[in-house]
Parts: C-alpha cells; sequence; structure tokens
DNA sequence: TTTGATGCAAATGTTTTGCATTGCA
DNA sequence: TGCAATGCAAAACATTTGCATCAAA
C-alpha cells in the first residue's frame, strides 16, 4: 500500500512526490520504470515535480527496500516495486521487453560459485538478452 | 598477436593508438579496463591519444569481436579481451576485482527458461557481487 | 515552528559527435 | 594522393548536488 503510514514507517515524510511515485509503481502494467519514464509520468498526470526529486525519492525507496534497482544493457537504471521473491530478468534487445524468471538450481549453483572460491555473495544480476523478432515476441512492434 | 595484419583483417588501418590499445590488452595483468583506464594507460607509457579515440576504437574491437563489454554496477563500461571462451563474472563489491568463472549447468539451464517462453537467446550477463571484507580476498586492501 | 523535502540550475561523470587536420595504404 | 582515423572541443546523456524556498509534522 502507498499510504503516509507506510512512508512513515521508513523515516520519510509522506510528501506529494514520495505518494504519487509509489502509487505509479503500484499501478503501472509495466513493472520497470527509469527515473526518466517516472519523470514523465508524473508530468502527465499533473504532478508537477522536478526531475532531481524523482531521482532523490527512487534512491530512498531503493535504500528503503521499496524499489529494486537494475542495470539493463541501455546504461540507464530502471527500478520496480520489491514484493519480496527474488527473480531474475529476461529482457527483449529489439523492444525492451522485460520478463521475469527464477530458477532455483541457478540460484544453487552460484552459490557454490561463490562457495568454492571463497566468497560470500551479497548480491547478483542475472540478465538474459533475447531477440524478438519473431511471432512469439509479447510486444512485437511496440519501442 | 597484436600485428597490424591482424588488423587489417579485420577491415581497419593498423594505426597506432590501435596497435597500442591492443597491445594494452594483450599484457596487461588486470583484464578488465575501462576506457578511462586505458586512456591513462596510453598517456602514461607516452603514447599521445584522445580520449575520445579510445572511445571509438574500443567499440570497434568490440564489433570486431576483438574485445567483450561488460557493465557492472560501477557504472561505467569494462573492456576485456575476447578469448573465445564465455565466462560470466564475479565481481568484488569492496576493491573492484574480477573472478571469472563458468558453470555449465547454469548455462544450460539458462537456454532453458529462454526457449521455455519462446525465446532465443541474443547474450547474457551473469554478475556475482561479493564483499571481500574477509582475509580470503585476493585484492585486500587494494582500492 | 522547525526540520526535512522540493525545485531549479549548475555541476559531474561517462560517452558521443562535429570538424579540421593528420597519417596509413 | 585519397579516404579513413585522429585530436580537440563541444554536445549529449544520466545522475548528483548546492541552495534558497516550501511544506509536513
Amino acid at each position: 500500500m502507498s499510504s503516509p503510514e507506510h512512508l512513515k514507517t521508513i523515516g520519510l515524510k509522506a510528501t506529494l512526490p514520495r505518494l504519487r511515485i509509489l502509487e505509479l509503481f503500484e499501478k503501472s502494467p509495466v513493472r520497470h520504470l527509469a527515473a526518466e519514464d517516472v519523470y514523465k509520468k508524473l508530468v502527465e498526470e499533473g504532478t508537477d515535480s522536478g526531475l532531481a526529486t524523482v531521482y532523490r525519492v527512487l534512491t530512498q525507496f531503493e535504500q528503503a527496500g521499496l524499489l529494486v534497482r537494475h542495470h539493463f544493457e541501455s546504461g540507464k537504471a530502471v527500478y520496480e516495486l520489491n514484493q519480496g521473491s527474488h527473480h531474475d530478468h529476461l529482457v527483449c534487445l529489439q523492444c525492451g521487453h522485460v520478463e521475469e524468471f527464477y530458477d532455483a538450481e541457478i540460484e544453487k549453483r552460484q552459490e557454490k560459485v561463490a562457495e568454492e572460491r571463497g566468497f560470500r555473495i551479497n548480491d547478483h544480476s542475472l540478465h538474459i538478452y533475447v531477440d524478438c523478432t519473431k511471432p512469439a515476441c509479447p510486444r512485437k512492434g511496440n519501442p
């Protein structure tokens, strides 16, 4: 929920930009949004926020664990709502469509690789980049 | 080999900056270098090249398949010599040290994940981020 | 009221590009 | 010589920061 209380529990004032941004992630059919995307949507809906605020809020939300940040090949950071369950990403190189997946075996093997080398995993990112120039692409023709 | 012939076979003139950059990757004990790193090394060794040229050459080498580009969490792109064998990366969040690994099972499962969803893999990146605040870190105390 | 949050503009860091000059082939 | 490659400076992006103003508590 994007209630003011929720923000307060993580030590942040329930300001308009913060509420709107959280709401936006909760309602958007596209789970993965870049700062620019968020900014544009705020402008569209008339919430007059600055891009700097969007960046600051996204960073705070990530630190608070509300959002998760990813870096795909595009170069820009994208955020998605943190819904607890870890997953990796499959990204369309043509249209940017993102699908999530989880494979227990892959997770297990990563643990093993790190352990064998004497490291403890802090985090990981696995991105499978695919082509969507085929009928099955879920967002064919959509830039 | 970093011979002029090698460059010509990929359709590039054997210019000084190109030869030096290729040589640099072949001789460097640190396999993963960012554009800035390459530029600094060139300046150090007296080869007076511009940063723009370094970026152009790195891009060309990547397109020619001589180098492979990666984006770790640092935000900047790093390149490494393409020695044919695919591998993934384990990156120290503290010191930036990079280790390479290959796990056939992980590769296999990725294929499976993509196939199940009707995609053909174009590429993938798997980065395991670890902490090196422990005696076993191979580059402990090295920023 | 008081402190934290915002908006704007300027700064930063990385990468790209325009254009005149240089240098392989 | 001729066209590709270079160097420099400026532009283009994504992101961060300084600071005066504003608003939630």
